[in-house]
DNA sequence: TAACTAGGTTACTTTTAGTAACTCAAAATT
DNA sequence: AATTTTGAGTTACTAAAAGTAACCTAGTTA
């Protein structure tokens, strides 16, 4: 990708990987594409298992990112509504594809698991 | 993806990703795609960043789900070669489709956190 | 005899993620 | 009139993961 000693800035892929490389950015794009919009309760229930702060963190940054965009209406209770930008949008074709991926390969991974836990436990 | 309550075994998607979800893995994969073969050490130079103890907790975990091999040559010193497997280079088809994306649309995602950091920090 | 080598492991510290309780202000309920 | 509810968060605290640095192994070379 870029050579040594580089900053993040020069290396695009890392850099953006490297916001990716959390648990739960992926998996929100993938629900945001599947409502045109989403406010935050609605979000948190679809994505299994994540917390109210960690789903504010997700969404701050990928709004941050310009891949998600937040509309607040001045109502009480508040409401907010999440989606993608554009370029969430594009972004959203590859991780599809990405997912497709797994949905196809996820029984080979599983075996692999199998058979490496039997390899490395061989209960003696 | 999946409905709610449901264990991770249920839900390849979230599943797989969880496992890329770290900061290494992806990389790691990219960078195993561009030489059939690469040794421990040239895997950590040309991962910047990494150090020695991250890059054996990646490399055993994408070995465990059968992305990579790993070949130990018993010499002295060790010599250890790791490269993808079959599985491991259609998964890298993939994360080939997402560095692009990355390359091709870093300028806009720079622009959008610079706007962003300019709306949240206005300088009084 | 000491230093070097590649590919790790171990012990320890720092960062990040997860949990649970709390906030806000109006509207609805008791 | 006082209490509860509501959605979208914070805040303070704990657990887990990542980062750092020192150590290990056993043949080869200086």
């Amino acid at each position: 990708m870029c050579g040594k000693g580089e900053s993040e800035e020069c290396c695009p892929v890392k850099d953006i990987l490297a916001r990716f490389g959390d648990k739960w950015s992926i998996y929100t794009i993938l629900m945001l594409g599947k409502q045109e919009k989403l406010r935050f309760n609605e979000l948190k229930a679809q994505i299994t298992g994540v917390s109210q702060r960690m789903l504010t963190v997700t969404l701050r940054s990928l709004e941050e990112d310009g891949l998600v965009s937040r509309a607040v209406y001045p109502e009480i209770p508040p409401r907010v509504e999440y989606s993608l930008t554009p370029l969430g949008k594009s972004l959203l074709l590859q991780l599809l594809a990405l997912a497709d991926w797994a949905k196809l390969n996820i029984n080979q991974i599983l075996e692999a698991r199998e058979r490496y836990s039997k390899k490395t436990q061989p209960i003696s």
